[in-house]
RNA sequence: GCCGAUGUGGUGGAAUUGGUAGACACGCUGUCUUGAGGGGGCAGUAGCAAUAGCUGUGCCGGUUCAACUCCGGCCAUCGGCACCA
């Protein structure tokens, strides 16, 4: 055996790391291209917004896709793995404004930081591909696209109660109201009337919602059920009551069945039929409609005010009342109800309070003898004319038919999907390339005058909107007419930047398309990997632009990402590290003591990814000790590697099953289950038992050399550092292939001896090696004979015995 | 209230198709090495019990020769939505 490099004794990653990382930055080791030759894999993480430091939630993100991406690599398929910087945003505008600093220096310097950070962790981008949101490169495609959007009818502006965040100063869109508070400062939402920009992303809602059947194979539950959730999908119909020869009102119900139950019509506060109202009427809705602005949470008492208007019941003709109510949504179905008090909470609650009528139409036949005043569940028709008897299922689709049949109104969806607002009253943004000309004209800017550029001269000292502000940047002139026009002041909201990234970053520097043809070899995404906290704001987001960009004719596929893996957040002491917990761990200070290898192992092994991993000192220390002995390991086979003649060619045979079964279940673990924590015992435990052989001292030493050498491929894509250095002195061939994953060799998958487990009545009596060609009668036979055995089968009868193969044998004895 | 997920040692977790529960690690205990500390080695570590044996994967029941795994019903925790008709 040649030796070739000297190999310290003593593990050292600060030593090696520096030097490896440099060497794959300045050779461009990642960069990728099309390859029509292989398989491509598209591997990628939520990118980041650029505040200036790397936290352990980026360190576990980041390092979970580059394992992925290495493994795939080394299995030689074709990986993209890129990086960008999810740019534009509020922080830099702050920060700007605390340290009179422009936002796009801070977002700089920023960046330049955590990119040395993401260098020393190793992680194998492609960085030619580098995309940074607020730059007018990549922002002026999305305002060609706006502009096409706007063309189509898909992007209007409109005046409507929108949610204003008073510490941001800013609109938000639903999405990003959460618990009624603004996503990022965490304030009170108050409702306000303005005008805004919105996405007709509910053109959209049947197929977001259809589609996620397609993907729910390959995403979580969790996420796949609060995107059908917040989508909303309910199913009923429509009904028209007539108040006058020209005056009808249309409600929505999910309960034809409850037909023939009501006895009360419902409206919002801002109905068109309350134009037609006395003055009093008109009083109350305001009041109604000026308390919803104040608070959008708490829950109110119901109220209403009976308008003096009947409608009438389209089959029993019956004179219906007609309420305003508060609890009835404004901009959802009709908002108008039909008021079915014996079977829905709220309807009984506001029937008992203005003394309205309760008529019973559903029996509840499983709790006969309960006298409930309210049942909302099914059961079978009653006072329901011909329908009596029928159940609840029969009943509304009959109804349904005979509603339609005769003109009363039609089946019909609603979706709780509302539009999105996309508009900001902010400066770090990008700019909406709208002109209001003085005619009065709203137009998009011609494309040839993209992009529409963010000026620098900013003064934040002023209060309100910089670009607002500006003191000539909004002024500017209609490219058609030659008119005078000023400029749309409000930018994009920063959600549309990281709707379009992961297609962009298939062809990140053509100058001459949003998204060029390449997108359609590279896309989907196979495995997009990030935080549950975008479960229903990018994702959603994302999924949504991918179709208008394939109804633009950009792309070609359905979905953006094929499979999706939402990481658990870092905790510390029960809880997410936070500056003002005070229970931050620096990954910079880490890696100083450790080295990056242990930081990216750690990260791996102390939780599987899906779960919220506790920080733990002492588990990093472990990962630590691993590698130094993993090292040192190698140290010594390549130092005092041995031939042995004598060998015990059974240990050999049982470290060459041990290490194929390795190779074979973390293939499985890497590729196809996405479960890393445990490649890494199995990692661990294919060491002890090389240590093991070696300490016994029965296998020849270049036995036990290419079990260690396949070690060193299989932790690569975890500890790419440690195995490269490794690889290098050791001289491992396979490293330097295109493909280099090693396979399980199937001739030592099994042993000649097998461990069968002997059970009487399920429980276990005996374990035994037993030859693999035994026969099945011989094993049964064998079973039997055991003393261990025999004395729980004493002179009772052996009814059968069960045998699965290779595992174990059980006797039934009654 | 509705929807969903999860429940395994002191801790993180493993058990991929119903077939040896607790792999791998952390921690702890004993022990050896060292002047001491660190580091390292060896042994032990689900509970009760004595080495026999019994019990044990949130609880109750069921299916099965066999259940952490499948089915029914509860309980608990976490997450999302929440006047959505």
């Amino acid at each position: 055996m040649k030796l070739v490099r000297k190999m310290k004794k003593i593990y050292n990653p600060a030593e090696i790391e520096k030097k490896i990382q440099d060497y794959w930055y300045k050779n461009k080791i990642f960069k990728v291209e099309i390859d029509s030759k292989k398989n491509k894999f598209y591997c990628l993480s939520m990118f980041p917004y650029p505040s200036g430091k790397l936290h352990m939630g980026h360190v576990r993100n980041y390092t979970i896709s580059d394992v992925i991406a290495r493994y795939h690599r080394m299995i030689g398929d074709n990986v993209l793995h890129p990086i960008g910087w999810d740019a534009f945003g509020l922080p830099a505008e702050n920060a700007a404004i605390e340290n009179n600093l422009s936002p796009k220096d801070w977002t700089n310097s920023n960046i330049n930081k955590m990119k040395n950070q993401l260098k020393l962790l190793g992680f194998s981008y492609d960085w030619d591909r580098e995309i940074l949101t607020c730059s007018p490169e990549y922002y002026k495609w999305e305002q060609w696209f706006f502009i096409k959007l706007f063309k189509k009818g898909l992007v209007y502006k409109k005046e409507s109660l929108v949610n204003w965040d008073p510490i941001d100063k800013t609109v938000l869109a639903n999405e990003q109201v959460i618990d009624g508070k603004g996503w990022r400062s965490g304030a009170n939402i108050e409702k306000k009337k303005i005008s805004q920009w919105f996405i007709k992303i509910t053109d959209y809602s049947q197929e977001l919602l259809k589609n996620l059947e397609v993907i729910k194979e390959f995403w979580p539950d969790n996420v796949i059920n609060m995107q059908k959730n917040w989508i909303g999908e309910s199913n009923g119909m429509e009904l028209v009551f007539k108040i006058s020869v020209e005056k009808n009102i249309n409600v929505f119900t999910t309960r034809p069945d409850t037909l023939f139950g009501v006895t009360f019509i419902a409206i919002a506060a801002d109905h068109d039929l309350i134009d037609q109202c006395d003055l009093s009427i008109k009083k109350f809705s305001r009041s109604i409609l000026n308390e919803m602005n104040e608070k959008s949470s708490s829950k109110k008492e119901i109220n209403g005010v009976f308008t003096g208007l009947y409608g009438i019941h389209p089959v029993t003709n019956k004179k219906i009342p007609v309420y305003v109510a508060n609890y009835i949504l404004t901009g959802y179905g009709t908002g108008a109800i039909m008021g079915v008090p014996a079977h829905d909470y709220r309807d009984y609650e506001f029937a008992k309070k203005y003394n309205i009528e309760i008529v019973k139409v559903i029996k509840n036949l499983d709790h006969l003898d309960h006298k409930d005043d309210v049942y909302t569940g099914e059961g079978i028709l009653i006072n329901s004319d011909k329908f009596n008897g029928f159940n609840s299922k029969d009943a509304s689709k009959s109804i349904i038919k005979f509603i339609e049949d005769n003109s009363f109104g039609k089946i019909a969806k609603n979706y709780k999907l509302r539009d999105w607002g996309i508009s900001r009253q902010r400066y770090w943004g990008c700019p909406i390339p709208i002109i209001y000309r003085e005619d009065g004209m709203m137009i998009p800017v011609d494309e040839s005058e993209l992009p529409i550029k963010l000026p620098d001269d900013i003064d934040f000292s002023v209060s309100g909107n910089p670009l607002d502000n500006h003191p000539t940047w909004k002024y500017t002139t209609c490219f058609k007419k030659g008119l005078k026009a000023v400029r749309e002041t409000d930018t994009l909201d920063t959600f549309f930047e990281s709707s379009w990234y992961q297609a962009r970053f298939c062809t990140p520097n053509d100058p001459d398309n949003m998204v060029g043809e390449d997108a359609n070899y590279w896309l989907p995404v196979d495995v997009y990997i990030g935080g549950i906290e975008h479960a229903v704001l990018h994702l959603l987001y994302a999924r949504f632009f991918h179709k208008l960009l394939r109804d633009e004719g950009i792309l070609k596929s359905n979905e953006p990402f094929k499979s999706l893996i939402t990481q658990g957040m870092v905790l510390k002491d029960g809880s997410k590290m936070s500056k003002s917990k005070g229970n931050i761990v620096d990954p910079e200070n880490l890696i100083e003591k450790y080295g990056s290898d242990t930081v990216r192992l750690f990260v791996i092994f102390a939780a599987p990814i899906e779960n919220s991993l506790e920080w733990s000192d002492h588990g990093v220390e472990g990962c630590y000790k691993f590698l130094n002995k993993l090292w040192l390991t190698g140290y010594k086979i390549k130092n005092e590697l041995y031939v042995k003649n004598n060998q015990d060619l059974i240990d050999e045979k049982k470290l060459k099953i041990i290490l194929n079964k390795t190779i074979m279940k973390v293939t499985d673990d890497y590729g196809k289950r996405i479960s890393l924590n445990t490649v890494v015992s199995s990692c661990m435990e294919l060491l002890n038992n090389i240590l093991k052989f070696m300490e016994l001292g029965t296998i020849d030493g270049r036995e036990i050399l290419h079990a260690y050498k396949q070690l060193i491929l299989i932790l690569n894509p975890i500890t790419p550092h440690i195995c490269y250095e490794i690889s290098n002195s050791m001289n491992i061939e396979e490293m330097k292939l295109t493909e280099s994953w090693p396979k399980a060799n199937k001739n030592f998958i099994k042993s000649d001896k097998i461990f069968i487990v002997i059970q009487v009545n399920g429980k276990i009596r005996k374990k035994t090696e037993i030859n693999i060609h035994c026969s099945e009668e011989k094993i049964k036979q064998l079973a039997l004979s055991f003393p261990e055995v025999k004395k729980y089968i004493g002179n009772k009868d052996v009814k059968k015995i069960i045998y699965i193969k290779e595992k174990l044998v059980n006797i039934v004895v009654a």
